[in-house]
DNA sequence: TTTTGCCGTCGATCTGATCCATGGCCGCAA
DNA sequence: TTGCGGCCATGGATCAGATCGACGGCAAAA
């Protein structure tokens, strides 16, 4: 990972489908040496994957929220069944395991509050020791996600 | 958007660099077919772009915490004042404006707990009308993002 | 029944990926 | 100084895939 390294992935983070040919360019190199360290990149684990970015809205996912979770029963049993209710939960995109007295702290994503609203109540307010939460409603992302 | 759609994009979430031949053959669609299809989810904006997916820790960015940040100064100014400043700022990955007592909700990442605290003193600590300040350490991704 | 919207197939063309061989440049150690 | 290893650039060959245009079929809507 040195200088040229960091620019390959930058490009790259940035744009996912650019050609070999066009990255060289950007990075000045040459298509084959660039192709080289793209590929060690990848295979090394730098690199895990290229993704297709979606528009929020359009997938019905323009709502989002954060929400810190507590339980009441600490138990191992207990974590592992509402992990493995959020991974089951489409509208939770981020099951966290944090610090502080809140155990979890989830990234919701719905179409709207309404939506919102029924996962709170149909998927949250149905588990067992789920004693606080505090909502973040996101009202806007100054600094849009860099990834 | 119909249910063609809906599996061409969970495709390309997948898997951003897939060809189109197999893209088409994954979805039951002719090459011709699923380009027509792409091109149009393309140009809609359901597809915004396509990303490289980076290892967190290889980037120096294995310690994630998340922050909630109210300031003491409501006006505009303080706001355009703090959003600039994170939006300067390499280690906040997002920031969230937020419902409730707190303004803001950060992502921070970060290489290792010195480089948190130094965020915080050098970064949180340099900043006016910063008066509130909860720090979620994340412990892990039991469901990690799906993105 | 006619129109409209998709889909599949075919062919042509162009770009890019990938592999390979060759040669230059530079720093390090014998 | 000399030889070696690591990197990079260039250019050729080959193959897969992207992209486009055209044509015909089919089914649902009008």
């Amino acid at each position: 990972m040195d200088q040229i390294d960091g620019k390959i992935v930058r490009e790259l983070a940035r744009d996912g489908r650019i050609s070999n040919t066009e990255l060289a360019d950007r990075i000045g190199l040459s298509p084959s040496a660039c192709l080289r360290r793209v590929q060690e990149l990848e295979r090394s684990g730098v690199i895990t994957g290229y993704r297709a970015v979606l528009n929020p809205a359009a997938m019905g996912r323009g709502f989002v929220a954060y929400v810190t979770v507590g339980l009441s029963d600490h138990s191992k049993r207990a974590q592992q069944a509402f992990e493995q209710a959020m991974a089951g939960a489409p509208q939770c995109r981020e099951c966290h395991n944090i610090t502080g007295t809140r155990e979890y702290l989830l990234r919701i994503e719905v179409a709207d509050l309404a939506a919102y609203k029924a996962f709170h109540t149909d998927v949250l307010g149905a588990l067992d020791h789920v004693n606080a939460l505090t909502s973040y409603i996101v009202m806007g992302s100054p600094k849009d996600e860099r990834r």
